[in-house]
Parts: C-alpha cells; structure tokens; sequence
DNA sequence: ATGGGTGCAAAGGTTTTGCACTCCG
DNA sequence: CGGAGTGCAAAACCTTTGCACCCAT
C-alpha cells in the first residue's frame, strides 16, 4: 500500500511505458530520476539534465536526453514549459490533475522566474469546453514584467 | 480629428519610432503593414512575414524581418508569442492595454489556434503585485488541448 | 555628412535525424 | 532473438551577427 509515495518512482515509469508499448531503459529511469530528485529546481532545459548526467559521470548522450524528454511529456509524466528563452524546459506534471496548476512569473529583466499556486483557471476550461467544443489538457499561464528587485534597481530611471 | 483611425498608421509609428531615437524606414514601414493588412492572420511568424514580402517582391532580407519584428515588440505595437512550434511569432499590440487579452486555444492535434477573449487576469494582477511585488507588463495564457473536430475524429480510439 | 539601417552570407544555438551498435522483453 | 533504444556526428532549423554599402535625418 504505497499509494502516497513520494513523487514518482521507477515502477509508476515502468507502467506509463509499458502501457504504451515503450521500453524501460536505465537512461530513461536516470532522466526522470534527476528530475524527482531536482524537484526543487523547477523548469530544467535539455542543457541542464544533460550537465547534471555529465556532473555524474552518466553516459547518457544529449540526442537520449532530447528523446527522453519528449516520450515523458507524451507520457504526461513532465510538461514542457517555455520561458522564450531560446529553449525549451521541463518539468514534473504532478500527479494530481487538480494540483499542477502553478503559473510562472517572469522577469524581463533578470529573467528569474517566479512560481505560484492559483486554481483560477478550472473554471474557464468548463466554459471553454462549452463555447468551442475543446478540451484542455494543460495550460500555461505566464506573466511578464519586473520583479521586486529590478524595480528597486530601475527606480533611478 | 482621426483618433479613431484604423489600427495603426505610419505616422504613429514614425512618432514611436522617433520618441526612442530610431529612424523611420520603408522596410519597417511595410513590415507593420503587413501586420495591419493581415490582422485577421493572427501570429505570423518572421518566415511568414518574408513570404509575404516575397509575394509583394519585396526586396526586404530575411535579417531585416528579424530585426523590425523585434524592434516594433520594444516598442510595444507588436508582441511576441510562442505556441511551442518552434517559431517566435508576432501580432498586433492594440493600443489600448486593457483590450489585447485575447488568449489562445492551441490545439495538440492539428496545431489550430483559436482565439477567445478573457479578462479574468486583470484583478489577478493585482494581486500579484500585493504577494509578490511583481508588476506586470503582459500576460500571456495558453490551454493545450483538442480542438471540436479532432476530438470527433479520435472518437473512434 | 554621418550614424543608424539594410542585405547578404556566415556563424550560433537548439533540436532532430541517420546509422551502426546495444540491450530490453 | 528482434526490434526498440542509444550514442555519435552530421544535418536541419530558427535566429543572430559581421561587414560593406545605403539612406533617413
């Protein structure tokens, strides 16, 4: 009875591929590893997983990490998420449907990002559902502008 | 006595333009154009613009798209959004802030987007300002889904 | 006239792909 | 075993940059 487990094991990977007729392979259970154990650090780009396995002395070539990426977000096990940063960045879609809507914050100038918690949305997806016949997998919701810091630091302006 | 004009002529762009400093230029002139022209052809991107030029015969290089569309998002009468295809595009700021929160319905299968118009997030800056001190400049909010009719088509899955 | 702007082509960065080899099931 | 998965390097993309020339102001 490991139902409320931590985040996401080896085993819940090895029925998302299974189910879809995927292997397990030790690159793709290192992959996800890094992002469980990371959970921290939100929001990672292939660059990054590809330096953290490098830092570990994986093997893992950067093609697998790209590949890898790409089969677990079909899976649903990661949303990618885009901060127009020139790359394109991961991270884990929490089980719980009703539970991954954080949104990011961005900040045009230092470019940090922010995250929080708002659940505002669910209701607009039954209108949407309602008014256009489309079904919401995910959303994405980013706003831009100046972080409390860098509007200390424009204040002279 | 021409407030209420079109969308956005040349003389407010030469005025944008001039208030920062940069010079006004026929290729930048017939970039916005293109924008205004095809306004009902929402985010196009820089590729897209070019092959419009192309059409019109343009001489216009592919460098220079780039670097209008990035200048006109500086100063504000186009932003940038990124539907994950890979592409930077570009549409119409209107003028008035509080009238360009359109959102897009992107959809997973056939890449369509829809558009709908939605204030909710207005309040929701506010508070975004009082948590986090964060101001924002523009929002951005994208659901991914199915869209009517590729949900029809899938049924049979 | 003069400094910003343009066009071209080359370089840059991210992501994808072809292919021989490996290894999961 | 057999086919999916991997690693490597090359290719494919989108975007930026260097440079000589051009043209708004």
């Amino acid at each position: 009875m490991s139902e409320t487990r931590q985040l996401f094991g080896a085993e819940d990977l090895r029925a998302k591929l299974y189910e879809r007729g995927y292997k397990m392979t030790p690159q793709r259970k290192e992959i996800l590893k890094i992002f469980v154990e990371h959970s921290d650090r939100h929001h990672m780009s292939a660059e990054d997983v590809y330096n953290i396995l490098r830092d570990k002395d994986s093997e893992i070539g950067l093609a697998t990490v790209y590949r890898a990426l790409d089969l677990l977000s079909k899976l649903g096990i990661l949303v990618q998420v885009d901060f127009g940063d020139g790359c394109a960045r991961y991270e884990l879609n929490t089980a719980d449907p009703k539970i991954h809507h954080h949104h990011h914050l961005i900040c045009l100038k230092c470019r940090k990002v922010i995250e929080f918690e708002e659940d505002l949305l669910d209701e607009l997806e039954g209108l949407i559902d309602e008014e256009f016949g489309f079904q919401t997998i995910n959303h994405e919701v980013k706003f831009f502008g100046y972080c409390q810091d860098c509007r200390r630091s424009m204040e002279g302006d």
